[in-house]
DNA sequence: ATCCGCATGTAACCCGTTACATGATTCT
DNA sequence: AGAATCATGTAACGGGTTACATGCGGAT
């Protein structure tokens, strides 16, 4: 035990690591990735990638394969995850969730979720989507608590309020269908 | 016309000026309203804040209020928005929804939704929901077209599809609402 | 007299964005 | 041969985060 934590990664750096545990890839490989699949929300570039994936070498948490191919050592950096990498990740993966903070960091949420797949035994799936679920229902509430408190001289905040709970309303529904969807 | 339009601002100081334009404020005004507010979810730390409100200020959208009380001319910068700056906000709060990112700048088009509300006639507030309904729809179908193309292997990730269906078919319910509700 | 809240700032650090640069390989 | 794609990188720039610094005003 005490493993050099080293710093603290970025979402970024999380994502690109939890893509490599799931599968060694290169790069571009990993730049495809996200440029196809529903991900394709965000797109990073080069100058994001290569940079985060150096990161994440020199802490030890991804090497590059032995290039056992010598036919074609094609310029290709294919990284795979180390034994601190592999930890990393499933310790960032069982991060439970933060009630304070789980309306800004929902999307990273999913990301987790889809990520846990292969990797956490469905118990624990369980255990995180019941934290998510009550983390959104807190905040649901919260909302519904401004909704009756605040007096609304004017309509839109009280709109923009109804819009936000109706999306953390529906967010609660679903985790809560997963919850079933995954008990069966 | 040809006004200087300067570099374009950042969402952050979008909002910031939104606010000022709204009522002219220090910026211990605007840390305390972002606290206070439901709008909490983000927290400016005052090397955010003041900064922001200087490049603001020497871009000329801003500017600090003439001292008048004599008396207690307490340390307190108190900026109120300029003709140019007024002109900003009014051409951000106009901007178009783009289609291609209103999954990722939702929250940013509510916020632009609220200030609308003492800025914009009712016409052009229904022409902006319209315009979110719009975008919100395609992207909808756009998700409905992964959930039906794509051949799912495994279940987190089609659950993960079915929560951004969930959320955002909620988004756009509401932004059906809002257009039905500002019309009566 | 001292502490707490008001109020504004600065400096180091890191990361993402943008744009550019550089080769190797495959296709026509 | 030339073009497009594969594949990895660098450099400048800007802004956010964190932590620290400073001083005034009112309260106990």
């Amino acid at each position: 035990m005490g493993m050099a934590a080293g710093p603290k990664l970025t979402s970024f750096e999380h994502i690109l690591l939890g893509l490599i545990c799931a599968e060694p890839s290169s790069g571009y490989d990993l730049k495809r990735r996200f440029a196809t699949t529903p991900i394709g929300v965000y797109q990073p570039s080069s100058g994001t990638l290569y940079p985060a994936l150096r990161r994440l070498e020199r802490q030890g948490l991804v090497r590059p394969q032995s290039s056992q191919d010598s036919e074609s050592a094609r310029q290709r950096r294919v990284y795979e995850p180390t034994g601190t990498g592999l930890a990393a990740h499933g310790s960032w993966l069982r991060t439970p969730v933060e009630p304070a903070t789980v309306a800004r960091d929902l999307g990273l949420h999913l990301m987790r979720f889809v990520m846990m797949e292969k990797r956490l035994p469905p118990a624990e799936v369980i255990t995180f989507l019941q934290g998510l679920a009550d983390a959104l229902a807190a905040f649901v509430a919260q909302l519904e608590g401004y909704v009756a408190a605040a007096d609304f001289p004017s309509q839109h905040p009280r709109l923009a309020l109804y819009h936000g709970l109706a999306v953390y309303r529906a967010s609660l529904r679903w985790a809560e269908y997963a919850i079933a969807a995954l008990s069966a």
